[in-house]
DNA sequence: GTGAAAGCGCTAACAC
DNA sequence: GTGTTAGCGCTTTCAC
C-alpha cells in the first residue's frame, strides 16, 4: 500500500501551468473565455498530473455537481439490488454520476426518519437530484428534484408506482376463470405496502367474483421460501384445502412447489400455483410456474429517467408513473371442473 | 437545476440556540468541553430543526467522515450486486456510512483509468476508506486505506481474492475422477481475469491428469445463458463430442442444460455438467446441477471487514485474503465406463 | 466553557 | 483573457 503525498489540488495544477487557479477552474468548467492556447495547456497538465477536482469542494461551492443520489435503507435487499440494475442502465452514457448512500448506523436508520436524515446529508451539497427508495416520503423536504420509488399513497413527490393490486387481481381473475373457488393466499411480509396491496387485490378479486373470503385460506408469509413452504403445508392440512394457491412473491411460490413435492401433490393436476414475481429471472429456471411479473429494474430505470428530466429543468408528462405487471401463463395451472 | 436557499446550516442552529457556531460544532462532534446544559440544549434544537451537517462541508474541513466509498464501473452487473449484499451486511450496525460511486460518463469510465478518476473524486474528501472493484489497481494512489476486490496479480493493495483457478481445478478433478476423458469447457467473457483463471484451472487439471488439451473442446462463452446454449450445441456437433461439460459460470451451465434438453440428451446419462457459480442462489432452483460455489457476497463482506480494520488503524492479519470455493455435488454427473 | 477567526478546495463575481 | 478576492458550511486553534 502506498500512502503518497496528499492529494492534488487546483492550486498544484495552477502552479504547474504558471496560471492562476481561476483559469484552471475555468478550464475545468469549460468556460469559453479562456484562450485556446491556455486551455490546451491546462488540459494537458491536468491529464498529466491525473488531477480531478474534489467532489467535496465542488459540491460546496457550486450548485451543479451532476450527481444523482440514491437513498436506500437496506443495501443488499433484493428489491434494492434489482432497482440498481435499472438505475445503472438509465445513467449509462449520460453525464451524470451516481451515489448510492446507505448508513450502517441502525440508530439513524431503523427509526422512521432515516430518509430525512440521509437526505439532508447529501442534499444541499453533493447531489443535484435524489431518488428515494422508501414507503414514507411525507416528511421529506428538499430543494432539488426528487423522485420516489414505490412510496405509499400519501406521497407528494413525482414517483413510480408498482401495480401490486392490479397484478394480484389479474392472477386471481385467471385462477377464477379456470374454475377455482377455493384459492389460498400466502401474504408477503407484514407491514410492507407491497404486501398489503397484493392482499387487497386478492380480496377484491374474490369479492368481485362473488366468492367468499375465507380467513383460513390466507396464510401470513414473509416473502421467504421457507415460510412459503410452511404456509402451503398449513393450507394442505385444511379440512377443505384450496385447489389453487396464489403466493405474494416468487420465493413463497417456490416454497409452495417444495411443499407440493413433499406432499406428493402434483402441479397442476392436484394444485394450481401462481406467484408474484419481482425479479422475473428468479423463476426463469422454473418454467412450470405461472407468474405475475413486475420488473423492478424497469422501475429503477423509469424513475431515473424522470429524475434526469427534472434535473434538466424539463417537466414531466405525468408526475406519477405506474409500472405495469404482466401475467405470464405457464404450466402450473389447470382448470377444475 | 438550480438550488434555492434554505438548506439548514450550522449557523441556523447556532442562532436558534443563541450560541456560537463553534459551540454547535463541538456538540456535533461530541467534544467534552461543553457544559452539560448547553450540550443538552443544542442537541434538542438540532433534533427539533432536523438539522444534519452537510457531508460536503464536513468532508472538506475534517479528515474524519466515517464514510466508506465503493468504486464500481458497472452498477447492475450481477457481480457487483452480489458484492453489495456482503458489503451492506458488513456495514450494518457499525458507525460507518457507505457511498457507492459510479459514473454514467462512458468516456471517463470505459477507458482504463476510470478507477483512478473516481478515486481522486472521492478520496481526499468525502471518504475515509475505499473499496475498489476492478482488476487493475496498479495506477491507484491514495492517502486513505484501500482494499481491492478480486484484482489481478500486480496488485499492491490489501485485497480479497477469489479462488477461480482452484475451483476450476476441483471441478475438473471431480469429473476426471468419474472417468471423463473428453471434457468440454465454456469460457467466461474474454478479457476478464475470472474467466482466464477458470480456464487456466481447466487446462492445468487436464495436464496434471496427463490428458490432452483439445482446442475444439474450448468454446468461447461470455457468461450468458444464450451463449452457453450455443457453445453446448457446438460441442454436441463435434465428431467426437465430450462426455462432460464444465461451464465457467452458472448462466452458461444453464445454457448447457437448455441445449441438452433441446437435443434430447439426458443429464447425467448422456452428459455430465458442472458450473461455476458466483451466486449460489442462481442455481438454487436447479438442484440437479453440480456447482463450484463461490460466494461473492462473502468477498464483499470480508473486504469491508478488512477495510474497517484499516480505517481504525489496526493492522491486518494478512494483506490478502483468499475466498475459498466449494464443490457442491448434485445429480448432474455420472461416472463413465 | 465559549467565541472569533482562519482556512479546507473550489467557483463566481469583479477588477484589470 | 486572466488574476484577485470573497465566501460556500464546517472544524479547529487560540483567545478570553
Amino acid at each position: 500500500m502506498k500512502h503518497n503525498k496528499s492529494s492534488l489540488t487546483i492550486r498544484d495544477v495552477a502552479e504547474a501551468c504558471g496560471v492562476s487557479i481561476s483559469t484552471v477552474s475555468r478550464v475545468l468548467n469549460n468556460k469559453d473565455d479562456v484562450s485556446a492556447e491556455t486551455y490546451e495547456k491546462v488540459q494537458r497538465v491536468i491529464a498529466e498530473m491525473g488531477y480531478t477536482s474534489s467532489l467535496a469542494a465542488t459540491s460546496m461551492r457550486s450548485r451543479r455537481t451532476n450527481v444523482i443520489g440514491v437513498l436506500v435503507v437496506d443495501l443488499g435487499d433484493p428489491f434494492s439490488l434489482e432497482l440498481f440494475k435499472g438505475i445503472g442502465k438509465a445513467i449509462y452514457g449520460t453525464e451524470y454520476d451516481l451515489i448510492i448512500y446507505s448508513s450502517g448506523r441502525i440508530a439513524a436508520t431503523a427509526q422512521s426518519g432515516w430518509e430525512r436524515w440521509h437526505l439532508s446529508r447529501l442534499d444541499g451539497g453533493i447531489t443535484d437530484g435524489i431518488l428515494v427508495v422508501t414507503p414514507t416520503t411525507a416528511e421529506l423536504t428538499t430543494n432539488s428534484p426528487l423522485v420516489a420509488i414505490d412510496p405509499h399513497e400519501h406521497n407528494v413527490f413525482p414517483a413510480v408506482l408498482s401495480a401490486n393490486r392490479e397484478g394480484a387481481i389479474a392472477a386471481m381473475e385467471y385462477l377464477i376463470s379456470l374454475g377455482h373457488r377455493r384459492i389460498g393466499f400466502i401474504t408477503g411480509r407484514q407491514g410492507l405496502v407491497s404486501s398489503n396491496r397484493r392482499q387487497q387485490g386478492y380480496v377484491e378479486a374474490l369479492e368481485q367474483a362473488g366468492l367468499p373470503v375465507d380467513p383460513a385460506l390466507i396464510q401470513p408469509g414473509d416473502y421467504t421460501r421457507e415460510t412459503g413452504f410452511r404456509c402451503a403445508q398449513n393450507l394442505f392440512a385444511l379440512p377443505d384445502p384450496p385447489t389453487a394457491i396464489f403466493a405474494a412473491n416468487d420465493q413463497s411460490a417456490l416454497g409452495v412447489i417444495d411443499a407440493a413435492n413433499a406432499a406428493g401433490l402434483h402441479i397442476p393436476d392436484h394444485l394450481s400455483v401462481v406467484g408474484f414475481d419481482n425479479i422475473p429471472q428468479a423463476t426463469g429456471s422454473v418454467p412450470a410456474l405461472t407468474t405475475v411479473d413486475q420488473s423492478l429494474s424497469e422501475m429503477g430505470y423509469i424513475a431515473t429517467t424522470m429524475l434526469i428530466k427534472l434535473m434538466q429543468g424539463k417537466s414531466l408528462d405525468a408526475p406519477v408513473c405506474k409500472i405495469p405487471t404482466r401475467l405470464v401463463i405457464r404450466d402450473s395451472c389447470r382448470a377444475v371442473k
